[in-house]
DNA sequence: TCACTAAATTAGGTTTACCTAAAATATTTA
DNA sequence: TAAATATTTTAGGTAAACCTAATTTAGTGA
């Protein structure tokens, strides 16, 4: 054998779990099930084992937390999960619509050396398609600080960073109306209370959904300036 | 899911046993067994699974035998498998000698549209980095009409088309003497009863155990024409 | 606060994939 | 050909990963 393996849905949970934290906040069992798509007796058996394992603090009926050794190891899957994202996308030529389904699979047959002659091959990339920052080796996350686009105030400018979903149709409508991440928009017209955003992107404006708004980040033009979070696996992030 | 899966071992098992195949012979569940590092009891219980699954003709004790259903599935494998090699080999730059057991993982990750962009950005290539045919999309294997090394004949000159091992340890003493595919040769002189080969490979000398020798395949240059033989699967390989 | 509902866990059953050890079958040799 | 030996299968047990159907716990509303 050439690395040893924890077994996919081992990976996959730590994976997703990494990304459903928030504030150091406890995920719930239901909440993890859903979006790996697993049973949820199931899912709640392999709690108890990856808290077995030490790689996730687990309390019956109140959720669960990764421990440092469990966020080291997803930082680890997520980082060749994104390294694949650009390999299919950058090498092979995929759309990148579709690349995230295809890097689920992938993420769990990159060996060492795969990874790091991948990474040599591509550059070293800083974000995946998506607009995600990819893990250094070491574990190393850099954040770009960015916001919801649907925090943005009528008449503000700023560019995309990152669209946090993965689900083909929505990107591909989303490519087809020119959002991507680099592209410079404008907020032409905000409706109150959860309403639709009128956006200026080039010559054209859209409306877009105020829930479809949320999954899109974007860095305002008015801080030029690049404010940057490191966070190592293990750091606490602050309140 | 985006291709159904019939698990790593059984793939992997459909693999060996092609490969395994000679002249239509069954082969023996310890043969098996023991290229694939199974132990020899889940080996019985998995071919008689492959059976119920028309994968394979199962005969208790006297051996096992691929079905055209089976074998269609192996060639897909194999064909992921030396694309993967490739891949490994002229993207990423890794040494031949070693991307064999790369391949064996990445192989099960490779879907159907990664397979199709990523022989289509190498160029469609014949063969593996160790020289061995590579499947075409539609489950074709070109043989190149070759020949152990071991069967030269002193004074006769051929050109290394394929090794047949994967041990990188063995690959690496090979390529530190001038042995790969491509490589002209020529037999200087042939202890008799499974001795040992003195070969010339550019202006050095070098001698080579009978055992390695013949799992080094060559074609000669007495036969200028290459003499092709197609295979599908399915077919019936004439004795 | 007590009952009720929703969330989460446990219980019990299946399949795959391993293990060891025992039994059955095939082959060899005396 | 019969006994000895080697090969192969079956038996019985464990763990992961799923399933469905209880049961238990937590949170809410009357």
């Amino acid at each position: 054998m050439i690395g040893k393996d924890l077994g996919e849905k081992v990976e996959e949970c730590l994976e997703v779990l990494f990304r459903l934290e928030k504030n150091n906040e406890r995920v719930k069992t239901t909440e993890l099930a859903e979006k790996l798509g697993f049973p949820l007796s199931s899912m709640t058996v392999l709690l108890q084992r990856l808290a077995n394992m030490g790689l996730v603090e687990y309390e019956p009926y109140k959720g669960v937390r990764l421990t440092d050794k469990g966020r080291k190891v997803a930082i680890k899957i997520i980082r060749r999960h994104r390294l694949s994202e650009r390999f299919l996308t950058d090498i092979l030529g995929l759309d990148w619509c579709e690349v995230h389904e295809h890097a689920c699979k992938l993420e769990h047959a990159i060996t060492d050396k795969i990874e790091e002659k991948l990474d040599e091959k591509l550059g070293s990339p800083a974000v995946c398609p998506h607009g995600n920052p990819i893990p250094t080796p070491n574990g190393e996350i850099i954040f770009e600080k960015d916001i919801p686009l649907s925090e943005l105030q009528p008449a503000e400018e700023a560019i995309i960073t990152r669209i946090i979903d993965e689900n083909p149709a929505l990107l591909r409508r989303l490519i087809a109306i020119g959002i991507l991440p680099g592209v410079k928009i404008t907020v032409k017209e905000k409706s109150p209370l959860g309403g639709a955003l009128v956006l200026k992107i080039g010559d054209y404006e859209v409306a877009l959904g105020r829930d479809v708004a949320s999954k899109i980040c974007v860095k305002t033009s008015t801080a030029p300036h690049r404010h940057r979070r490191r966070m190592r696996h293990g750091a606490k992030s602050r309140k």
